[in-house]
DNA sequence: ATGGTATATAAGCATATAGTGATATACTTA
DNA sequence: TAAGTATATCACTATATGCTTATATACCAT
């Protein structure tokens, strides 16, 4: 019992999971977004998410050939409080906000700085979720 | 701040810390009583008993020569009600209940570097590991 | 298929962590 | 004062963790 809760407290005990978090809350996210927003790797925000889902904090769905992450449902209890009592950095909300879902990604490229009209429309989602 | 509560969290991330802050939350106890309800050496527990502090979630007073540990009363927001919610083991409850504070202690009895006499069954058969 | 994009996994490295035994420090008492 | 007890700190080791680069997999469009 000591186990499971250390378990569940060592991942949050990270600063970027929590940030992943507190982005999370803001609104749901694909991993190239998070890798946008974060100063590490792909693979890195990758290997957090893993983390992040298996001790259910976060869960998954797919829209085109993303992966969206978003705060699961029904959380452990208190955590979902905690999760709100983190307070989301200014600028990152306003990223959030005013970024077009899926319109950042590209992720290796610096480039893709024009052509800022060109939107893409919204998440129409595949399948299976929810 | 998103590295405060990581470390928070961290601290909490450890089952015997946990097991540790149940313990206190039935009574206040001296290093030598945890060192002889938990499984690791004196040391081990000195250091966790320090993490625990550093964090806020302990304080720490002296009577006579034993140090003893308490939750600490101003905790960091949500955590104190979540340790209620902990449960403590039975066999955990009773021990405290029914010794006496200080009772206990002399913790290095088997482990005196005293020179020889009787080392008695400490190394009895030789048989138990193959 | 072919190529491109998005994400996951693998392998390796550097650092952090929890444990240990040895030792230092602090307090108590004869 | 000396000796004993309680606790902290030191030095070390083994393992875990977070990061990176390289590579694999999955999906989408041509």
């Amino acid at each position: 019992m000591y186990t499971e809760w250390a378990e569940r407290f060592r991942v949050l005990g990270d600063a970027t999971r929590l940030r992943i978090l507190s982005l999370l809350s803001v609104r749901d996210a694909c991993v190239c977004e998070l890798v946008e927003l974060l100063p590490i790797t792909q693979p890195a925000v990758s290997q957090h998410l893993r983390k992040l889902k298996l001790a259910g904090l976060v869960d998954e769905y797919r829209v085109k050939s993303w992966r969206f992450y978003r705060l699961q449902a029904d959380m452990p209890p208190y955590i979902g409080s905690w999760i709100q009592e983190l307070k989301v950095g200014d600028s990152d909300i306003v990223w959030l906000k005013t970024h077009q879902v899926g319109a950042t990604c590209t992720i290796n490229k610096s480039a893709r700085v024009n052509s800022t009209d060109d939107e893409v429309g919204m998440l129409d989602e595949t399948d299976d979720h929810r």
